[in-house]
DNA sequence: GTATATTGCTTGCGAAATGCAAGTAATATA
DNA sequence: TATATTACTTGCATTTCGCAAGCAATATAC
């Protein structure tokens, strides 16, 4: 008998994916910080466990939303990065920055990015895509 | 001594408050799919169980995202309806719902619907916000 | 008033996910 | 050949989750 999955509401769809604490500041992490390697990640102020960032990052990079290859610079470390579906996020992301920094007492987001983003949303998310042109499939 | 919190990330600031699956499902039932009662986020076909529900509208009432008051037309019931900084979340929602409705092959998005959030994202902004407009303090 | 139904939870418990520490494997450098 | 670096994996205690059952407050029926 076929498994009819009735649950084809888009935002669980993308619950489902990355729709986690730790997804989504690894995605975070890529494409605001420009972190790439694991211990960068492991490093964040946040203090994501090894066992759950290796975890994460499989399941991100199952879904094609990061691409895993060997460092040239470095054999001995990975690159992380965003791949297109990937960079689709950034709408997203940044949306969850704005109610954060309209609604934390204490946020240390610069005040002039975050008015740069209201009164440039287009441009603001063209400057992060920008910043990854050089990944070359996009994919 | 003082417990300094050095993570003022607007982005951690947000997913420390809704980051979790079932807060925002719960969030666009409300602002999507004008659920107000307990029974009906029960029966959202993604299934959530009574305990977490209650969890998460007990947390979501803390952090003033949604208030709770008796339904004056049935007395037996509560009227779980949507505050400012709910409101405010809208836009995060859309773009979770961008994101699935452009990755799931299944999709059932409306197409029309989807079309009109990318052609006029202000006004499709603007016409959930109404919906809630009847809300007095706005609190 | 008393019984029943509705609604919104709470509680208990097994299963799964998380967090922390320690260990391991692959590659690179000395 | 030995050591260091990097990216994990494993084990285990703790927490959260999912499911079922129970309970309390209000409303309705009689």
């Amino acid at each position: 008998m076929k498994e009819v999955d009735t649950k084809n509401c888009p935002i669980f769809f993308s619950l489902e994916i990355f729709g986690d604490k730790w997804s989504l500041l690894i995605l975070r992490d890529i494409l605001h910080f420009d972190k790439k390697h694991y211990n960068e990640f492991l490093d964040s102020e946040e203090g994501i466990s090894t066992n759950i960032l290796a975890d994460r990052l499989k399941k991100l990079e199952s879904e094609a939303i990061i691409s895993k290859k060997r460092d040239p610079d470095n054999k001995k470390q990975f690159i992380y990065s965003p791949t297109k579906k990937c960079l689709d996020l950034v709408p997203l992301i940044l949306e969850i920055a704005v109610w954060g920094a309209k609604y934390d007492p204490d946020t240390k987001a610069p005040p002039e990015e975050m008015s740069k983003i209201k009164t440039n949303r287009r441009e603001y998310i063209e400057s992060i895509r920008a910043k990854f042109k050089y990944l070359d499939p996009q994919r």
